[in-house]
DNA sequence: ACGATGATGAAC
DNA sequence: TTCATCATCGTA
């Protein structure tokens, strides 16, 4: 096996972040979310796509909390939910039009409070560039991941999302951790 | 099945 | 300034 091949590992930088929201949900699975706490394969996320998206926040118009989402792609949208949990995600998309990846299950954490919680992932890190300096990237690090092999399924906890609360916005890899309700 | 726990957006 | 709601999770 080629070393150098088996030891690449690149920063994912901004403009992988600034597509649509569903190819960028797609191809975060497979690479590695990295931190000073810790590091390890994303394996399920799901994408909220634009104003129209009756789960997405963006529905609201920009706010002070939903501002990130419409800044440009390549930033965290860290918020708190349900008083307790930081739910993280990737903003992506263009400047203006409101979309993010939640970041659900990486490598032994499966659930997204879970997630944020063992790796000290808090407000701090909300509207922050996704880059090493800001102390929570992204890396690839070579793992294939056949689209085929990507399954799709509806957002978890979204019921009120009446016509959208069906919709396969939810991609995992096959075999992995995933979110405790299926 | 349910409560914890507090910010948010909408209504008033 | 209230009020219902909420991209969750541990306990039962």
């Amino acid at each position: 096996m080629n070393r150098l091949l088996h030891t690449k590992s690149t920063i994912v930088p901004q403009d992988f972040f600034a597509r649509p929201v569903l190819h960028v949900a797609q191809d975060l699975l497979g690479k590695y979310l990295v931190s000073e706490s810790g590091e390890g394969m994303i394996t399920e996320v799901e994408a909220y796509d634009g104003p129209e998206d009756k789960a997405c926040h963006g529905r609201f118009g920009r706010t002070q909390r939903t501002a990130p989402m419409f800044g440009p792609a390549g930033h965290w949208y860290v918020y708190l939910v349900y008083g307790m949990y930081q739910m993280l995600n990737a903003v992506t998309d263009s400047e203006g039009y409101p979309a993010a990846v939640l970041v659900r299950s990486v490598g032994q954490w499966n659930g997204p409070g879970k997630l944020t919680k063992a790796w000290g992932i808090d407000e701090t890190f909300n509207a922050k560039r996704i880059q090493p300096s800001s102390g929570l990237w992204v890396e690839d690090r070579g793992t294939a991941v056949p689209s085929s092999s990507i399954q799709q399924l509806p957002r978890i906890g979204i019921d009120y999302a009446k016509e959208w609360k069906n919709v396969p916005y939810r991609f995992l890899l096959p075999h992995s951790n995933q979110s405790p309700q299926t």
